[in-house]
DNA sequence: AATGCGGGGCC
DNA sequence: GGCCCAGCATT
C-alpha cells in the first residue's frame, strides 16, 4: 500500500491532466467556451491560405491591436500572391514600415514567388514549414487553420496555458521544456477540429490565461488547471533571466538645403533595417558644422535603449553615401521608425503615415 | 544552445 | 523609465 501512493506521486504531472476521460472534456468545455466568447477577428472571417498565411506572420511577436490596421493594407496593395510575388523593395517595406522585424517582410516575397512557380499554396505541415519565414509554428496554425491538419500550434499563449495546465515548472526558453510543452499540446489537440481547438488554445491564452492576474474565475479549464489548484498560477510559467539593457547615446543630424534633405538608405540585404532610409550620424558627415540641439528622444530596440540627440547641421561636401532627398517626397520611402520620430517631431512629415 | 531582430503596452 | 512580451533564422 505504500508502493501504491509513491506510484502515484511518480506520475508527471500532464498525466494526472490528460487522462482519456480528462482530456475529451477539456476538448469539449474549450470547443464550447471559444465558439460562445472569440473575439471577431478580421482573419478570422476565413480560410483562405494567403489571407491566414499574412495574418500569421504579422501576427509573429505582435500584438494584435497593431496588426489589424496593416492587415487590410496590406491586401489592397498585394491583392494575391503573385502581386506580393513582383513587389518591388519600396512598396514591400512601405507596407510593413512600424511593424518591426522587416525580414518577415523579405521572407515573404522570397515565399510568395517560391508559392508562384509551385503553381499553388502547399497544402501539408512540411510543405509548408518549407517556406522562408515559416517555423513550426507558423506552419501548424497554417496547415490547421486552411487545411484541418491535426497538428498542435505552440506559441506563447499556448505555453503559457499549458505549463499552468499541467503545473510544469520547467524554464520555457529551454529546448527541454519546450518539447515537453509541444507532446501536452499534441495529446489534448483535438485531431477532429484541430483548426477550432488550436484557435481555442491562443485564444484562452490571450484573454484568459494572461501572463499577469489571469482570470482564472472566468476560465472553461479551471477545474482542471494544476497551477490554480497549487495556487501557482501566477508564478508559472517559468521563465529564464535574458540579456541586460544597455543604453547607448547617438546623434542625428538634420541638413535641409532648398527643400531637400540628406539621407542615406541602408543596404538591401542588411541585417538590421535593410532597405531603410536614415538620418546620418555624425561619423557620416565628419566635416559637418553643428548649429544647435532640436530634439531628444529616446528609443528602446530589443536589449538596447537608445538616447538621441538631433541636431541640425550646415555641411559644404556631402559623401557619396549620402544622398539630398526632397522633402515632399519623404511619405513615400521606407523611413526607420527613428528616422520619423525625428522628422515627425521636426514637423518635416507632416503626419505619422504608418 | 545562444543570439539578434522592432515595437508597443503596462506598472 | 524600466520591464515584459516571444517566432524564426543564423551561428
Amino acid at each position: 500500500m505504500k508502493m501504491e501512493s509513491s506510484n502515484v506521486q511518480v506520475l508527471p504531472n500532464y498525466m494526472k491532466v490528460f487522462t482519456p476521460a480528462r482530456v475529451r472534456a477539456i476538448r469539449r468545455t474549450l470547443g464550447t467556451w471559444y465558439r460562445l466568447n472569440k473575439r471577431d477577428l478580421p482573419w478570422r472571417q476565413t480560410r483562405d491560405p494567403y489571407r491566414i498565411w499574412i495574418s500569421e506572420i504579422m501576427l509573429q511577436q505582435t500584438r494584435v491591436a497593431a496588426v489589424i490596421p496593416y492587415y487590410q493594407r496590406f491586401f489592397q496593395q498585394f491583392p494575391s500572391i503573385a502581386a506580393l510575388a513582383e513587389a518591388s523593395d519600396d512598396a514591400l517595406l512601405s507596407a510593413w514600415a512600424g511593424l518591426g522585424y522587416y525580414s518577415r517582410a523579405r521572407n515573404l516575397r522570397a515565399a510568395a514567388r517560391k508559392i508562384v512557380e509551385a503553381g499553388a499554396f502547399p497544402a501539408t505541415f512540411d510543405d509548408i514549414l518549407a517556406l522562408p519565414g515559416v517555423g513550426p509554428y507558423t506552419a501548424a496554425a497554417i496547415a490547421s487553420i486552411c487545411f484541418d491538419a491535426p497538428h498542435a500550434v505552440l506559441d506563447g499563449n499556448v505555453m503559457r496555458v499549458l505549463a499552468r495546465l499541467t503545473r510544469n515548472k520547467g524554464d520555457i526558453l529551454s529546448s527541454r521544456t519546450r518539447a515537453a510543452l509541444q507532446e501536452s499540446a499534441q495529446t489534448l489537440l483535438d485531431a477532429g477540429s484541430p483548426a477550432e481547438h488550436n484557435q481555442a488554445m491562443m485564444e484562452l491564452g490571450a484573454v484568459i490565461c494572461t501572463p499577469r492576474d489571469p482570470a482564472c474565475e472566468e476560465c472553461p479549464l479551471l477545474k482542471y488547471c494544476l497551477a490554480r489548484v497549487a495556487g501557482l498560477e501566477s508564478e508559472l510559467p517559468i521563465k529564464g533571466r535574458r540579456a541586460e539593457i544597455r543604453r547607448v547615446r547617438r546623434s542625428l543630424l538634420v541638413a535641409i538645403r532648398n527643400g531637400n534633405i540628406l539621407l542615406w538608405q541602408r543596404a538591401q540585404d542588411a541585417a538590421m533595417l535593410g532597405g531603410f532610409w536614415e538620418l546620418p550620424e555624425p561619423h557620416q558627415l565628419p566635416e559637418a558644422k553643428t548649429a544647435k540641439l532640436l530634439h531628444k528622444f529616446s528609443h528602446a530596440i530589443t536589449n538596447h535603449v537608445y538616447d538621441f540627440h538631433v541636431m541640425a547641421v550646415r555641411v559644404s561636401q556631402e559623401p557619396s553615401t549620402l544622398q539630398w532627398t526632397p522633402l515632399n517626397q519623404l511619405s513615400a520611402l521606407p523611413l526607420s521608425t527613428v528616422t520619423r520620430k525625428a522628422l515627425l517631431a521636426l514637423r518635416v512629415l507632416p503626419y505619422d503615415t504608418t
